[in-house]
DNA sequence: AATGACCAAGTGATCAGATCACTTTCGTTC
DNA sequence: GAACGAAAGTGATCTGATCACTTGGTCATT
């Protein structure tokens, strides 16, 4: 339909924003390495700064760079990323939350087995540390950062299964509106259970065992879902 | 960290968006329809026309909405989406061009399972339009339209499934990469099989069989992946 | 009356240069 | 050696103008 062929008339715009990445693609910049002043930029490519900035809005609004006031140009933290939450995400309906977490119940078993059969060293640590973090704030009763850990823990797990692609999809759904799916998962509420359900998917996943990986992680949001459910049902 | 709690000093741009986006709510504007233009929005806002530019580009990165050139700032397709393809994505590696293809090849079976389960209506009639449709381009021969066709046919059992966020997501990774995407699947090829394959699933799906949606899902996007790893093997 | 070319208003695109606000660094001072 | 402060660098925003594209209507032609 739109993409279909046909010459796309290029706005300097696009030409400008596809330039800046192929510079940084170039200079082979990673995430937080500081770029070009605005300034520079216009010069280089003969164009004028507001229409720089505009093209930097356009690649700040994917993470692809972050512009620091006062301090300058830097490489933002999803370039080169596929898929992207929506950081311009409206409040969600319940109706609307609650299709967010059956998607996150329907994606993350089978990436659970997956990272259960693939087992990518870093993030099975990075799993630990989380696991350790949260019983640690389990004991200080800080519960605030103990639902953030809880969400980390299920992108590292994401990550351990070597599939970036995946694990940008898993970031996705854990990073729109946390706000409210943190809220609803606070009505779920069982910290201590969370914990060892968390520790349990840890051992499957660290144990190479995918198919009870899966069974664990599926439980595991199925088992908030249910909650939830009932909870909405009859306040 | 950068989203730990503490006053964040929004800017200037930050309040601009979120107030654009917040008249496009509260006139109830849909996707396609005209909104204000540059001058007119600077005006209300008080701010300086560069200004509103920068927070409207920050907004088109996102789909939410789009401006046209003499005619005027529409409202974009992707307004009130929760995850988004990054519009920037770089040409990827063929490793990562495989990653994405196992990514779809883990999230959709599920979601044919889950589809076949909620039949929504609409998404039914769309999925027999894309395959009538393929049907044809087979016949004409038409083999970029048909590839592009194949691809739809995805997102609609995705939509079938009745959950938004899951077709986000599923749209996400059949956008990303298009072009690529369709040059590995080409190398996959059989095109009269894969028409075979999409219209069993259709048919799985429309009986209510989710076990069944789910494996021939399965199986049809493995069976690409297997074609595909081959020819990477032994070229 | 239907059709086509053309013109004018509205609107986005881009430019130029200036000023304000914030961060960082480095020399100065205690 | 540490705390302070000034200056340089850089992003943020403004002003106002000109160019380029789209669109709707006018008007002559047929």
């Amino acid at each position: 339909m739109s993409t279909s062929g046909g010459v796309v008339r290029r706005s300097l715009l696009d030409d400008l924003a596809a330039s800046m990445l192929a510079l940084i693609a170039d200079r082979k910049l990673a995430s937080g390495d500081q770029f070009e002043s605005v300034r520079s930029l216009a010069d280089r490519f003969k164009v004028a700064v507001p229409t720089v900035r505009e093209a930097l809005r356009r690649l700040e609004a994917t993470g692809a760079v972050e512009l620091r006031h006062g301090s300058g140009v830097y490489v933002g933290p999803h370039i080169g990323r596929l898929v992207l939450p929506n950081p311009l995400a409206p409040t969600p309906s319940s109706d609307r939350l609650i299709e967010l977490l059956q998607a996150r119940a329907l994606i993350e078993p089978p990436v659970a087995a997956l990272a259960a059969r693939v087992r990518t060293e870093a993030a099975l640590q990075r799993m630990d540390r989380d696991l350790t973090a949260a019983a640690e704030l389990i004991a200080s009763g800080d519960h605030a950062q103990l639902a953030e850990v809880n969400m980390d823990f299920h992108r590292s797990l994401a990550q351990a299964s070597g599939n970036a692609t995946l694990a940008e999809v898993v970031e996705s759904v854990t990073v729109v509106n946390v706000r409210e799916q943190l809220e609803i998962l606070h009505i779920h509420g069982d910290r201590q259970t969370d914990l060892d359900e968390h520790r349990a998917i840890h051992a499957a996943v660290l144990a190479g065992d995918p198919e009870l990986a899966e069974r664990l992680t599926r439980e595991h949001l199925d088992g908030v879902l249910a909650v939830i459910n009932d909870r909405l049902q009859q306040p």
